[in-house]
DNA sequence: AGAAGATTGCACTCGTGAGTGCAGTCGGGC
DNA sequence: GCCCGACTGCACTCACGAGTGCAATCTTCT
């Protein structure tokens, strides 16, 4: 969707009409900022780019302020969802944490990787001096309750003996830290998209050097 | 020197002069970027800042975008000179491999979270969209550069017996990604000042981890 | 059909900031 | 003492984009 140039992915066919405009107009905003940055980007495009008069962005959110807050909470819960949903299908299942938390860790990195996650994360940086408030918008949602949901699992899955006794959220954090951590040179901000072996192997190594230090028993790398 | 008011650090006693009115015109360009971003920083404000003219601005740097290019590379390369000064001083003493990966990687956190730093990567997010050659002015130099020279001391001390056999370039990045990674959320962005405590104790824990996975022999955490 | 409200296209005001031109000033070298 | 080049202050042009007003049109509800 970020990365779309055709006009109206939305609301081109019924131009003049009902559906949901203002979701459109979110939308568009985003991925128009997205691309040009929040100074740059003009009310007019985005309004083409939603299939919209100029005017009724106005009607529904009144700023280019407010279009922009707006734009970015709705992003940020699409993807605060998305991450939620994968963090949440970390269950204990048969004895393989190894097995189960590769799979989350490369889901998860899934998700960190795509174009709208690192759009979010670059406009977060960009205007969050003109915006302080915006880091509770996004950030306070974003991270910080992906790692709390990973914490408890964390917990739940060394309670039954799959990881050793240990600190959930510190765990969560430095899981997290070596899955997000490698991407940043490797996907050159986003703009190189990451090949899924590449994901995938960053996922086994950050969940090898992970249960190095936090397997229950006898545990060892690969 | 980035949250400073003061109009101008470097030539302002010496208003009408001769020195390197240059230098303070980068550096005074790169303070105001910082706060305001690339759109919203006017190159009059700029220009007082630094204790000049207008005109001297565009006549050392041709554009405002060149401008923006230029006190970016400048504020890269001192930071990663100074980073590249701390790994550089990992070497192998006596025998005691946690408590110098503690201390280079303590003293990495504080180059990572003081606000040049994070103003520089701020910026860097901001703006990459639009000056995608910024990657290569900054990161290629930043980032790389810190994990390479990091891995080559790395591998020093697995060779030494400080450390297990394993990739040296994968385990620099797992360590900068231990020690940078918590701190995205803990520090908000740079906006938070974070105690010398807490990136002491976010050092400690990111070398435990980093030591059960990557310590030679019978290593265990502390 | 008719009314009400949303939507549209267009033209307009207004502020802002990049970049330029010019005339005057300063400082150092000859 | 004088010249040259860098620097300064000021006023100016110009482009761009936020936000508004208005009249016409469409959609939907009754």
């Amino acid at each position: 969707m970020i990365g779309s140039t055709t006009p109206a992915a939305t609301g081109r066919s019924a131009s003049r009409g009902r559906i949901d405009k203002r979701r459109a107009i979110l939308e568009a905003a985003f991925t128009v900022f997205a691309v040009r940055g929040y100074a740059q980007a003009c009310v007019q495009e985005i309004a083409e780019v939603a299939g919209v008069a100029k005017h009724t962005v106005y009607n529904h959110l009144n700023d280019k302020e407010n279009l922009f807050r707006h734009a970015m909470a709705a992003a940020a819960e699409s993807a605060l969802a998305e991450n939620l949903a994968v963090v949440e299908s970390l269950v204990v299942r048969g004895g393989d944490v190894r097995a189960t938390l590769e799979d989350v860790g490369h889901r998860l990195l899934r998700r960190h990787c795509d174009e709208r996650s690192w759009a979010l994360r670059r406009l977060l940086y960009a205007e969050f001096a003109r915006f302080p408030d915006l880091l509770d918008v996004v950030q306070g949602g974003e991270v910080n309750r992906v790692n709390d949901a990973l914490a408890d699992r964390l917990a739940r899955l060394s309670l039954a003996g799959g990881l050793r006794a240990c600190d959930p959220v510190e765990a969560a954090e430095q899981f997290l830290a070596l899955l997000t951590g490698p991407m940043e040179t490797r996907s050159r901000l986003g703009a190189r998209p990451v090949p899924e072996a590449e994901l995938r192997a960053v996922a086994r190594a950050a969940v090898d050097t992970f249960l190095c230090a936090f397997a229950a028993g006898p545990a060892r790398g690969a």
